[in-house]
DNA sequence: TCAGAAGATGTTAGTCACTAACATCGTAGC
DNA sequence: GCTACGATGTTAGTGACTAACATCTTCTGA
């Protein structure tokens, strides 16, 4: 059996980022060690570093893209490069947001708020943007596909920051509906 | 005089970043030790950090954010948000590009290709783009303003990361413009 | 069933970015 | 010349992250 190493190495992960999670949110980002964060989760310095690459990864390891891209390819070919994504991403996030949207809340609000996180986030763009540029063009992606598919983010983290600034009064779906709105009527001004 | 003082500071500054880029470019971002840039400088590591908080900054502690809101207001406010910052960016970059082509691509390529690198220097755009949220707009930015200087500024990055992909082959005031043109054709589509 | 392979974890000792406290030393003004 | 000040150096830390090696558990094959 090895189910029961990857289940139990699934549960150490697990442990590990609800710990890194709740310290963060209890006594700040920068305040919170690894080692403290190990200890909490009941095993060494170490053992974190095997699970997660970096601090940043405990908050950011999500795996949000492969649904996207998925997203993408469940909408029409016919429909243009900025309204698939704006499709995919509305109903993609929606999923996650329907389901868990206070955790989302607060991981979107920690992300955003911390410096050191938030430069990884945008890092973390940069690959998306390519997985998105590939879904929405057949074949290998021009310069302009490129180009929508990064001004699309930039409406996305925008409509996520609209988010977290007034502390999720609002709704995240009607928001992003919101960003792209403003991009689609800014066209010519 | 407190001229002197200034002058060897000004200089002092000058010869840490420039020993920066050199070894940057050619050891590696990562391989270059603080200590061995201060040593290449003629000072202790302690002053360096006197001078940049950081290592990355020694890279990044451009200034071009007020020449870019400069640009903004000498745009008239007739114009658009996008025209004006698309306008504001190509004629604001394209001073330094004539200047110091050479140099800006260097420093382009060296901030978009390394990994600490590109994450700040994203990190700094989110202040960039409030500066120019502000800029477009007479008064507070909108929701929808904040969302279009962050969709600009992401077009921007495509064109700078686009000219760096290919060594500086093409212009970079041409791949501004196309991207740009790109960001308007395909704005609803 | 038992010996050893394989994989996960702990321990230890390091490197490097960055900080704080204090000493030093040259310059500036009296 | 004496003193106050500003820039610099020194030293001793902290914390993220790495590498080398030991240990312990689980699985495998005779």
């Amino acid at each position: 059996m090895a189910d029961w190493r990857e289940r139990k190495k699934a549960l150490t992960r697990q442990r590990l980022q609800e710990q890194a999670l709740r310290l963060f949110v209890e006594h700040g980002y920068e305040a919170t060690t690894v080692a403290r964060i190990a200890a909490a989760a009941g095993v060494s310095h170490m053992t974190f570093f095997r699970y997660f690459p970096t601090k940043e990864d405990v908050v950011l390891s999500d795996s949000y893209d492969p649904l996207l891209v998925a997203a993408i390819r469940a909408r029409p070919a016919t429909e243009g490069p900025v309204t698939r994504i704006h499709g995919a991403v509305r109903d993609g996030l929606g999923v996650i947001y329907a389901a868990d949207r206070d955790a989302l809340l607060e991981r979107v609000r920690l992300a955003l708020r911390t410096p050191a996180l938030r430069a990884r986030l945008w890092e973390n763009q940069f690959a998306t943007r390519d997985l998105l540029a590939e879904a929405v063009s057949e074949g290998a992606p021009t310069f302009g596909t490129r180009v929508l598919a990064s001004v699309c983010l930039a409406a996305l983290t925008s409509a996520l920051e609209e988010w977290v600034a007034d502390d999720g009064a609002a709704e995240l779906p009607d928001l992003i509906d919101d960003a792209f709105r403003a991009l689609a009527d800014g066209r010519s001004t």
